[in-house]
DNA sequence: CGACTGCTTGAGAGTACTCAAGTACTGTGG
DNA sequence: CCACAGTACTTGAGTACTCTCAAGCAGTCG
């Protein structure tokens, strides 16, 4: 299951000076804020770019589609996150606002103006790339490997985690999970009534829930 | 939403330099070779490690299990790849040797005692950790939304552009490749009859194979 | 209040899986 | 050189899970 990357996880355990400087302090040092709305593209698939993303308040899904409409969500981002990581010449994904969203950008090739602290932000993005990477490898194997029941479970308990509290929001729309797990619209909504007919989680409404049996979940996940 | 001048213009993304240089050499010059035989494992999965990885000769493909068994395949790595570059506390993958096979190994801690060749790696080592997070996303697309018959199009059509040559050669299992797409193994052998039935390729034996009509696979893969 | 969008539920269809048998390749020993 | 065993691959029949299509329900906004 891919969690977006937690920039807090980021330091560098092996080198303690990393670990002192939040990488939120840095990035709003050197990125530009911009803001967007709802539904509004942040960068477009295959457009070519030098820059890197930070979330700063809002939500972010991270998508790519096929000629035929296909469309497959590689990643949420909350706020902390950096994402845009993924380099060849073009991004392979576009990137849009989930809500009214704050974005920090900045451009990887004017890092090294930036002196100590360009050169932090730079060891951070790579650090966070390389985790991302692991994350891609966990979803992996959940799109290869793991049942639609397995696959919600799944993704609402990597939510819930993110967010720490008792109820949970969920940001992004049914389509959006589906996207994100490969399946349908449908499917997802069966498996979610059949994780509360089972009493593994409980919906207050469509978007919010909570985890009701954190031990069996975890046990399912895990699995 | 007005993206401000200085981030307008993309600078290059592609630095020419780092292309210059052959990743083959660099290595080389730093990292150690080791043998492994056909089967032999380089790096456990949830090994903590600090190492990254280059197949000099031979082949390796990248694994991940669950407690129950079930397998997904990250990735095959190929003469001049680089590998092991998921960095979290630990591999979240395996990786082992598909036939004999040479490997060069280095210390990333140990990178920065090289001066300026170790430098060019490190450089090397982000610029391919990128590249594969792309990769992913790609594959992702591909377990989420992609039918059995394009998921085994797509594979085959990567491993002969891989190769370059008119018949290419299949370093593994139909087990390998099952668990690489998400199919299982009878899935992917009864594909494969069906892409030679359709004039798409054809097998010499069941490991070695040519693109019979390289129009309408594209067409295919890319769909 | 009605229209709209998003979510849920139901019935039937299709794709890929499971289990099982059969075939081809590889290496070893007679 | 051939027979045999072992492994890998292919093919077949029936099943199951998820998808498709369709309708109904719920929350939201003008």
């Amino acid at each position: 299951m891919s969690t977006p990357v937690f920039l807090r996880d980021c330091a560098d355990v092996t080198d303690p000076r990393a670990q002192a400087i939040s990488p939120v302090e840095i990035f709003s040092a050197i990125g530009v804020g911009m803001n967007f709305s709802i539904g509004e593209e942040i960068y477009a698939q295959d457009e070519q770019t030098d820059m890197v993303y930070q979330v700063q308040r809002g939500a972010v899904r991270a998508s790519r589609l096929l000629v035929d409409g296909r469309r497959q969500i590689a990643g949420f981002y909350y706020p902390g996150d950096l994402f845009g990581l993924e380099t060849g010449l073009t991004h392979r994904a576009s990137a849009e606002a989930l809500c009214d969203s704050r974005i920090l950008v900045a451009r990887r090739s004017a890092l090294k103006h930036y002196g100590e602290a360009g050169e932090r932000l730079e060891h951070l993005i790579w650090r966070a790339t390389g985790q991302e990477l692991g994350r891609a490898q966990d979803h992996m194997m959940l799109l290869a490997r793991k049942s639609a029941y397995e696959r919600v479970a799944g993704f609402l308990s990597d939510v819930a985690a993110r967010q720490g509290e008792a109820w949970s929001e969920l940001a992004m729309s049914r389509q959006d999970i589906a996207d994100h797990l490969g399946l349908t619209i449908e499917t997802v909504s069966r498996m979610i009534t059949q994780l509360q007919a089972d009493g593994l989680v409980a919906l207050e409404s469509c978007r919010r829930f909570r985890i009701a049996a954190p031990d069996r979940l975890t046990d399912l996940v895990a699995a």
